[in-house]
DNA sequence: GTTCGGGCATAAGGCCTCCTTATGGGCCGT
DNA sequence: ACGGCCCATAAGGAGGCCTTATGCCCGAAC
């Protein structure tokens, strides 16, 4: 690659002239050049002139009805236009290339329970467009990571960026039939003090529990481990270790085919969501209005 | 090479911006890209925020103490420093190159007698200088034809050139030393009816025969044709064929080694003479000035 | 923990570049 | 000879772009 020095960037040429060079070479007409580029023939003329100045020497030759390059001008075109084609390239691709790559930050659960099941029918909407998954729990910051478009959990007021709900984050208890069925049957919110409670200290059980009638103070006094993440708890509860309390929507597949079960229509809520989120400034970008009018539709479809 | 079409054209980037940002994107700061460029970090911030917009992508991560690019701003970055070398390259190679090669405009006599003569010197002095001789009698005009230089003779009036002069158009006759002896010896100006005359109807004669004394009726009356150059008519007078009116400061090499001889000391002068021309706007350009300043030393120096 | 410094962002204001309109000259074709 | 096409030039104005000034953030150092 070409490497350039401070020296030769100052004695860069004045590039709206050479812009304006460019498509006079081409047309060989300052008329049709300028029409090309949009502005009046003077205007040309000016550029030009100012081009000849700074170069020392004349670039076209004015003959009647029709100008032709100098020795100098010959010189100058072929490399202008090879720069420019380059430039061209570069900067659609820098513009549409930013739609090669979606880089989509996303909380663990909805990744893995969410987006795992519904990206195929983006990928098929759009082939060209390649996800990137950045999986944290951090709540990123656009200007910091290289980050398009997020998902995440909270109240929904964050500032600079565009927001849309996708769901309520609320919590109902779940467990595998397996497990309910070793005591006979989860028939009422009681029952569960009988059984393993998955991570007690998530503050979702004791609204909960709260909700349902029943003591709290016995949570505080289970021993338990957070795993950091509803799917982990999930997936233990589906291996019958216990009861998890869980965001319905996230698991409706598991809810569906019966690896899990909802025992209680009992559903808490503390006010927080799923949110897509994305900076205010891009939110005319391709790719950010694709997968957001996507997730808008998948989520209401169903 | 690569083809550029309007439709490119007009989606090139901001160029402007475009250099702020090959400059950070080399420095990896605001500040010092803004301190090469010469200008001040909030110019620079101005000019990649406009670009990032038109992109429609941050180019830049902002990262306490330093800046990384994006992906799009790692895609754009190399294509730009090509670009921009490309640039550079032809952009000095056009104000230097312009020195590589020298056009001049030149009569053909004054090529022949003066130039031939001189012009290795020149070339010693200037051995990266290539000098390119267009001989003609018409008078160029420097906006049409690719020419650097010229030398005129004529009033030394004409608009929009610097003009140096470098002799009077005097002019006397000459001979071959052997063509005199022929009638004995030219003596006074009247011999000269005796001898043929070389392109008679040239004004030179009408003008000398009258500071002479001599009738001009005669001179009308002879048949005559004009070779369009006084070398022509220098050499039919060489070869002993007539005489030859001519500019003595043209022929001094001939006259000094006795193949021509001046026979009388009157000289006549209409007021022309040669001149050196060029463009007044290009008196700067530095092969224009070493041309010009070594031509009026050559001709100062004898 | 608090202060200092470096670096980027932002707002307000002014200059100067660059474009437009208007006009003229040169040359060609009818 | 005259109208049309094309480029050059002058005058005038708008807006892009730069500057100054200020604020924020973060990390380093004491």
């Amino acid at each position: 690659m070409p490497e350039l020095n401070a020296r030769q960037i100052s004695q860069l040429p004045p590039l709206a002239a050479i812009r304006v060079f460019e498509a006079v070479a081409r047309h060989l007409s300052f008329t049709k050049a300028a029409g090309e580029l949009g502005m009046t023939q003077a205007a040309a003329s000016y550029q030009i002139k100012l081009l000849e100045e700074r170069v020392g020497a004349p670039l076209f030759l004015r003959r009647p009805k029709q100008i032709v390059l100098t020795e100098a001008g010959q010189r100058l075109a072929p490399a202008v236009s090879e720069a420019f084609a380059l430039l061209s390239g570069a900067y659609a691709a820098a513009r549409s290339g930013a739609d090669g790559v979606l880089c989509v930050s996303t909380l663990l659960t909805f990744a893995s329970n969410w987006l795992a099941r519904h990206l195929g029918s983006f990928q098929v909407a759009h082939p060209s467009l390649a996800v990137r998954l950045d999986t944290s729990n951090r709540v990123v910051d656009f200007t910091r990571e290289d980050i398009d478009i997020a998902i995440r959990s909270g109240g929904g007021t964050w500032p600079g960026v565009e927001v849309h709900k996708l769901f309520n984050a609320d919590f109902t208890p779940v467990l595998s039939p397996q497990l309910a069925a070793s005591i006979g049957g989860v028939k009422e919110p009681a029952d569960l003090l009988r059984l393993p409670i998955l991570d007690p200290g998530d503050p979702w059980w004791r609204d909960w529990f709260i909700a349902a009638g029943l003591p709290v103070e016995e949570l505080a006094r289970r021993p338990g481990s957070s795993m950091g993440a509803q799917a982990y708890e999930a997936n233990a509860a589906i291996a019958g270790q216990g009861v998890a309390i869980v965001t319905k929507a996230l698991f409706s597949a598991e809810l569906a085919d019966g690896r899990l079960i909802q025992p209680f229509d009992l559903v808490g809520d503390d006010g927080h969501a799923y949110w897509l989120v994305y900076p205010q400034a891009r939110r005319n970008v391709p790719k950010i209005r694709a997968f957001r009018d996507w997730i808008l539709a998948e989520i209401a479809g169903r």
